[in-house]
Formats: C-alpha cells, sequence, structure tokens
DNA sequence: TCTATATACCTCATCTGTCAATGTACTATT
DNA sequence: AATAGTACATTGACAGATGAGGTATATAGA
C-alpha cells in the first residue's frame, strides 16, 4: 500500500533531512534511496522534492552545491546546516508526538481508547 | 508539544470517523473528546471540523440530523454510515503503512536505517 | 441590568504543500 | 535513430487547514 499525498504532507522536510544527516547527497540519489528504504510505498514526486529543496534551502536548514561531475548529467549537492540539525532534532520530536497522540485516537494496539 | 496543522493534514477524517464509531456526536462533543483524550496535544480548530463534516457527508462516509434540544443551543448530530465504517478500516490501514514507513525514514526504534 | 463565559454552529478568504505536465540536457544501449 | 536512464527545474491547478468573522442560547457574577 502506497503512502499518499495527505498524509506524507509535511513529513517531507523531516525525510530529507534525515537523509542528509548521513552525508551530503543529491535529488535524484534521495528519490531513490527513500524509495528503497520504504520498499517503494513513498514515492517522493520530483515536483515535491525540488519544492522542498527550495523551501529548506531558503530557511536555512541546508545548503546547496554543485557536483563537478566530468561526465553526465549535472547535480546539485545539498548539506544539512547546523540549523537544519537543530531542525530534524524537532521534527523528529514532533514525529515521536504525532504519532503517540493518532495511535491513540485510532484506537491502536497498546494504547487505549 | 502540541501536534500542528501539517502533520494533521489528512488525518481528520480518520480521527472524525473513529470518533463516530462509538456513537453519534456533535462537532463540539467532538471537538472536546480529542482534546481530552490527546491531553491537549491536538486542538482540532472549528473551521477544520465543520468543513471536515461537510467533505465526509458529501462523500456519504456520515450522515446528519438535528437534535431534539428543547434548551441551550441546538446540536447537529453525525452519524457513521456503513460506507465510512469501511472508509475507516481504509485509513486505519493506511495509517500503520505511513507509521510504519515514517519510522523506518526517520530512523526510529526497532526499525533499521 | 450588564457583562462575561460557555455552549454550539457556520462561512469565507487566504495560505501552503503536493503534483501533473512540461521542458532542458547528457549518456548508454539497441 | 530511437529509447531509456540520469538529473535538474518551473508552473498552474488543487485541496485541506485556519484566522477572522458571524449567529444564537444559557448561566453566573458584578
Amino acid at each position: 500500500m502506497a503512502v499518499s499525498a495527505d498524509w506524507l504532507r509535511g513529513y517531507t522536510d523531516a525525510i530529507l533531512l534525515r537523509e542528509l544527516q548521513e552525508g551530503d547527497s543529491y535529488g535524484y540519489e534521495i528519490q531513490k534511496h527513500v524509495s528503497a528504504l520504504s520498499k517503494g510505498t513513498l514515492q517522493l514526486k520530483e515536483a515535491t522534492l525540488y519544492t522542498a529543496f527550495r523551501r529548506l534551502e531558503q530557511a536555512g536548514y541546508i545548503s546547496s552545491y554543485w557536483g563537478d561531475e566530468m561526465q553526465g548529467a549535472r547535480r546539485r549537492y545539498y548539506h544539512l546546516t547546523p540549523q537544519g540539525e537543530e531542525k530534524l532534532r524537532e521534527e523528529k520530536a514532533q514525529w515521536r508526538e504525532t504519532r503517540k497522540t493518532l495511535s491513540i485516537l485510532l484506537g491502536e494496539d497498546g494504547y487505549e481508547v
């Protein structure tokens, strides 16, 4: 079952920041990695991906630079800034809270309703 | 920590359907109940609540009727339809999938990254 | 009596993130 | 020459959340 847009909204930023925590990377690679990690259930669309990168860079959470590929298509690499690391910590805390709250509200395992 | 808008988006419908699974209810009561269950971390805004009711009724997932209050403000009660029950099952399955996927992507407890 | 608070519902304009569609450009394979 | 893969980018449309505003009843307190 695929994870749809509305359920994804708001998590995109956290996912991208988390990916960059493993080291600098670029759009296409991150897209493939997320797809692989999620076993294909989450397919970040290109437009979503690049809009998110713009947003995150504008906010100072990531910075970017062009790779020096000698052959093949050019790549824009992204780097997690200290503010981005802090933001990621917040987003993860937010996720834990949301997960707990929704599990309660939807009546899931281990949480009393 | 409060659950913010973007993290909530898309879950509203599921939450409301789940509330109605416990029996017919009305906006104000559901709002208070959700707030209590979530220990105040999730405050459904009125506008969000009522637009969601419209959406759900239009889709056939709930039906509504006016209560016969003899005193006090009038109440519009909502009732979960069979289609709504089915929809709730789907939404809960979707939530389990989303929770699993995001826990993996954000590198949480028990899931390897 | 006047005021504030709680109950209870409703609508509209605005904002924001997602995404289909479209475009550019290079490389490798058939 | 055609097809597929890599890689980035923009734009307009769409949908859900919400601030701000409005309506109405009931009760408690100054």
